[in-house]
DNA sequence: ACATTAAATTCGA
DNA sequence: TCGAATTTAATGT
């Protein structure tokens, strides 16, 4: 079986698909290796695929004009990206790299469109994609400019486990603290403290380039108990 | 911003 | 090819 074969038996949407359509995925798709460190594409460019990761993690992410880095999200094993862009046909509006070595999977733009043309399953599945997509942005919105950093660090940190978007990001994120702060809009010193109050709680560990979820539950949860900020530390 | 520590890489046997 | 030494990256305060 090819590795593009085996990839796509663990796909969602791959499932939709008649049996035409999978064929001519399976022969018009490529795959593509990433070294670590290195573009998948930029910000501005002419949009050609759909890309899924087989194995590793994208930043997506930007570099504002004074220089600071945000990052939008990560995307690991399994999880597909960049269909916005694909379907408004516009430039894309943010970089995507490795964060190490990575391989990803690209569904040329033509293809793409023709099977969101017939395939009612495929629609529903993008539909659903962009309706989570929608709804982690109104929750980072949210609590970007209501909670203190460590509900920040604990929502940043559970978007990542996802179904939808992110199929099988791991309990252990292999991400520095000072990624995790792009990711949250934070200093890297915000969320040291933050994600050390975490781990006190026992949701999660801090290890040395890596966090490790305990209580993904918990972290969820901790959204809704923004306002005991005022009361002062330990009262979730 | 600076000090500390873990990890990765280099280098010499 | 092993491990000590050095450099680089990440964490802690």
């Amino acid at each position: 079986m090819s590795k593009l074969k085996k990839f796509l038996v663990n796909t969602l949407w791959a499932n939709y698909l008649t049996e035409d359509e999978y064929n001519l995925i399976l022969s018009k798709s490529n795959i593509r290796k990433h070294k670590e460190g290195s573009y998948i594409f930029h910000e501005g460019d002419i949009v050609d695929h759909w890309i899924g990761v087989i194995e590793g993690i994208v930043k997506l992410g930007s570099i504002s004009k004074n220089g600071k880095v945000v990052a939008f999200t990560y995307v690991s094993d399994g999880g597909w990206f960049g269909e916005g862009s694909l379907l408004k046909q516009e430039p894309r509006k943010y970089d995507a790299v490795a964060l190490i070595d990575t391989e990803i999977a690209c569904i040329p733009i033509d293809l793409f469109m023709s099977i969101l043309d017939k395939n009612i399953s495929f629609n529903r599945y993008l539909i659903d994609q962009l309706n989570e997509r929608l709804g982690q942005l109104i929750t980072m919105l949210e609590s970007e400019r209501t909670s203190n950093p460590e509900v920040r660090v604990s929502e940043c940190l559970s978007l990542l486990y996802n179904k939808q978007l992110y199929p099988s990001t791991d309990v252990q994120l292999n991400i520095s603290q000072e990624e995790i702060a792009q990711l949250c809009g934070l200093s890297r010193q915000h969320v040291n403290g933050a994600l050390h109050s975490l781990e006190k709680r026992g949701w999660l560990k801090v290890n040395f380039g890596s966090v490790t979820i305990i209580e993904i539950g918990k972290l969820k949860k901790s959204s809704r108990l923004t306002f005991c900020r005022s009361q002062g530390a330990g009262c979730l």
